[in-house]
DNA sequence: ATTTTGACGACGT
DNA sequence: GACGTCGCCAAAA
């Protein structure tokens, strides 16, 4: 039984080897599972991580446009903002700065 | 069973 | 390039 046989399963994983200060978007994860519009799916696994026995980083998925869309998903209200900056992002306003060079996309980060 | 919505993204206008 | 619409699939009402 290998782990990741399901679409959300693989988002899982994927959330879980985004490197420590590095943050993905959910349309980059939804494009390496080969469904790359289904950006919404990925937002919706996310959703139901909570499920999950293993805690899934999922502070480090952001959408592209590297807005905090799902903090309020968080505990608190600004939990999301305070683990990203704890890995060295900076957050302004739901909004990551320096997007680009937190930006881990699995395409180029996975063999 | 149908309708609405949703942690989004790409394309069209 | 900002704004609007569609697509994607699943869950809740």
């Amino acid at each position: 039984m290998k782990e990741a046989d399901n679409f959300f399963d693989k988002v899982y994983t994927i959330a879980r080897l985004i490197p420590f200060g590095s943050v993905t978007s959910y349309g980059a994860i939804a494009k390496y599972l080969g469904a790359a519009r289904s950006a919404r799916m990925v937002g919706w696994a996310m959703n139901n991580s909570h499920h999950q026995a293993k805690e899934v980083p999922a502070h480090r998925v952001v959408n592209r446009k590297g807005v905090l869309t799902g903090k309020h998903h968080f505990e608190g209200t600004s939990l999301m903002q305070q683990l990203l900056e704890n890995e060295g992002i900076i957050v302004i306003e739901n909004q990551i700065q320096d997007f680009e060079r937190v930006f881990w996309d699995p395409t180029e980060g996975l063999p």
